[in-house]
DNA sequence: GTTCCGCATGAATCGATAG
DNA sequence: ACTATCGATTCATGCGGAA
């Protein structure tokens, strides 16, 4: 098929050449309404929807019964308000047959500066989780992080003070929790995931950091799983696949964005030799103290 | 009227008797569905919206113009899903003549434990920031926080060496920078909240930290301004209120709430003339590392 | 070789000005 | 009135050069 390719071309048209039941995972991150506009013509917000929906509907097609589907997106600010393109996305996708499984929430260290008479910096982005079926493949062990400070300083006391509470307090549910803690060094992390964006490359402006694409192939694929990225953009999602030895396919309106993904493939590859798991996953430990 | 009480009964008949355009600010976080079964009588996901709206129908009559509506909430898992009541109660608030002004997102540090095979821990909850015009009271300056590790390590040196360097190059252009920065160690936060959970209250549930109305009672109000809690529960936003100086109105079905409320009110009073001000905001700093 | 600092750079948003 | 463009605002981040 189309393995390990960046296609040029509006995934809506493209997809209908994909077979049914074919991609393990698809994460993208769309263009956002009017957001970029020189090189996606910039979909107002109030038709949003309806320009989503018949490419969701390929998705829904093409994605393996126990595959998942992750959505970055925002909605934008419009007359003062939240735009509600989103929230009527989730409605308007359940109706076509997806379940909304989850949300992670992606909190931008460094969000964009400014400041408002009315508002404080948006510091936060949707990770929207669907699902075909209620069973999905999950591999959690694969993002496990290591303990925050938060238990190790807990634990350290743990055998003093702790453990006589433990008796005395049964139903708080706290003492029973420690002591599946005990003798861990790493715990399963929260859908809360703490990272930046990169806003530091000059040749492309990555949109999400690879550790957001890193996490989420980590979590719902398997080495030699195919993983797609119908709006590849600068080809992040595609790198972090090819890093992960996953199968990817990246699919871009823009003749420009494609030719960028490529490079940064070619330039990524030789890496694997180097050092396969260099990618640090930067998620949240569970107190969010990391 | 009702100034600095606890009132037991449902919002929806009591609120009746409030004048239009009467309240500065509305914090509360409502019962969720089928969460407070015993008190509430467990509102059932798919009736959540009916229920809600009559009552959101009289906090938009009774708040002032000027005034902000934060709504705490969070859908839960029904069958594997998150259910959409929450957002389709945006959408029909909407309907009804609010603004949806802003999503503020919690970050609940200490998330509640347990283990799933096909989901994580759920860490956020939504703080919906409704509002009856585009232009309403936010006072800023009163919730900045200290500046991130970032300059604090880079101005950290400051004091010491470039000080001196500060007199004898005056045209480096240095100088002058440095002036915006000295005495400046506060910045505005960003839309996302990290606070951890309250969980020595065993009697009730749903509780949130005392942090949580005090952040938003600081934003949005001034002293001698009305906070009102129309599901007041164990009483935090009203001690909130109370601490800062605020006048408060707590509602709530059950009168055991209303009694611990009112003990709650009592035994914080005498604070006040301790140290009026100790309640430190742990809200994050914008590097999202406290 | 470290550590340290200057710099450019963002999926932004508002208000004013202009057609 | 309603849209389109532009300037001002603001702060975490990593790179590159300097000490």
């Amino acid at each position: 098929m189309f393995n390990n390719q960046i296609i040029q071309g509006d995934c809506k048209e493209i997809l209908q050449t994909f077979p049914d039941n074919s991609v393990d995972l698809i994460f993208t991150s769309p263009p956002y309404a009017d957001q970029r506009k020189n090189t996606y013509g910039g979909i107002s917000p109030d038709k949003y929807v309806d320009w989503f929906l018949p490419r969701s509907e390929q998705f829904l097609r093409i994605l393996k019964p126990k595959g998942t589907f992750i959505l970055n997106i925002k909605e934008r600010v419009v007359r003062g308000e939240r735009h509600t393109y989103v929230i009527e996305l989730i409605l308007k996708m359940r109706e076509q047959g997806w379940l909304w499984t989850e949300e992670f929430m992606w909190h931008k260290k460094n969000s964009y500066p400014g400041k408002w008479p009315n508002r404080f910096r948006d510091s936060w982005e949707r990770l929207l989780q669907f699902n075909k079926q209620r069973k999905f493949n999950m591999y959690q062990e694969e993002v496990m992080v290591p303990v925050g400070d938060w238990a190790k300083t807990r634990l350290a006391k743990l055998s003093e003070t702790d453990k006589v509470r433990d008796e005395s307090s049964v139903n708080s549910g706290f003492g029973k929790n420690v002591s599946n803690w005990v003798g861990r060094d790493m715990v399963y992390p929260t859908n809360v995931l703490h990272m930046a964006t990169e806003c530091f490359n000059r040749n492309h402006s990555a949109t999400f950091p690879l550790d957001l694409p890193n996490w989420f192939i980590k979590l719902f694929t398997e080495e030699g799983d195919l993983v797609l990225d119908p709006f590849v953009g600068s080809g992040t999602t595609a790198v972090a696949a090819q890093t992960l030895g996953r199968n990817y396919i990246g699919i871009d309106i823009s003749e420009d964005f494609c030719r960028i993904a490529e490079d940064r493939l070619e330039i990524s590859q030789p890496r694997l030799f180097e050092s396969p798991n260099d990618y640090s996953i930067k998620q949240d430990s569970p107190n969010g103290t990391t």
